[in-house]
DNA sequence: AGCTTATTCAACCATTTGGTTGACGATCGT
DNA sequence: ACGATCGTCAACCAAATGGTTGAATAAGCT
């Protein structure tokens, strides 16, 4: 338990890895594809891909020969509530939180019709 | 501000530092304190604390020969909403939140008395 | 069958990280 | 003034991290 937090916290710590994680977000992506904004090799991109397999954050499945990443933001829970128990001290983050979904249109129950 | 991230999740990461952040919640701590429960070097923690506070996790105030250490959870915003952005997904994560900070009495507006 | 595309593997490299020890500067108590 | 305590500094070390290149495997196209 302690551990996942260590690897789920070391693989969100580095950009590349977060800004992969954001091009799931719009939708599932081949491997090839989430490689090509960065200017690194696709070697590096797949590294940093198992690493996000290995905690949980992304799923895999492949079809032919291409292997499809799909975000799994679950993998994020215990790390969320964790922070959450730190920002508690700050009595305005729920708030935040709740604005900050209103204005992204992300909250779980905004009417986005 | 990405840059904030890299360094917020990268200090998050150490086990030892969590523990570090867990203690601070209890009360402010002198670095020699913090360093009690731990089996490494002092010099070890200290070095700990640097990064934690670089990062604004932990601020300090040196009254004589000790170095007061205080939670600083403001620290963790961007990494919270980061976080919550893609938590979204799951629709129990409010819920979750809410519930977990009822079961520990972290609630802003939990009355404990 | 043969070329192309998708992905990983293996070996290597530089830098960062997390730890150690021993010495050092500051401050406190007596 | 002296010894103990608080914390950092400097130098060092092993292991992990993030990247590279070149070759290998596997599947699709024609």
């Amino acid at each position: 338990m302690t551990l996942s937090l260590d690897i789920i916290f070391s693989a969100l710590s580095d950009p590349t890895r977060r800004a992969i994680l954001a091009m799931l977000l719009e939708d599932d992506m081949a491997i090839t594809d989430l490689a090509l904004p960065f200017t690194m090799s696709l070697t590096a991109i797949s590294k940093h891909i198992t690493i996000l397999v290995r905690v949980g954050l992304i799923s895999q499945e492949k079809r032919g020969r291409v292997k499809w990443c799909k975000l799994e933001p679950d993998a994020l829970r215990d790390a969320s509530v964790w922070m959450f128990a730190f920002g508690q001290f700050d009595p305005l983050h729920l708030d935040d939180f709740e604005r900050f979904l209103e204005q992204e249109n992300l909250a779980p129950n905004s009417n986005t019709d």
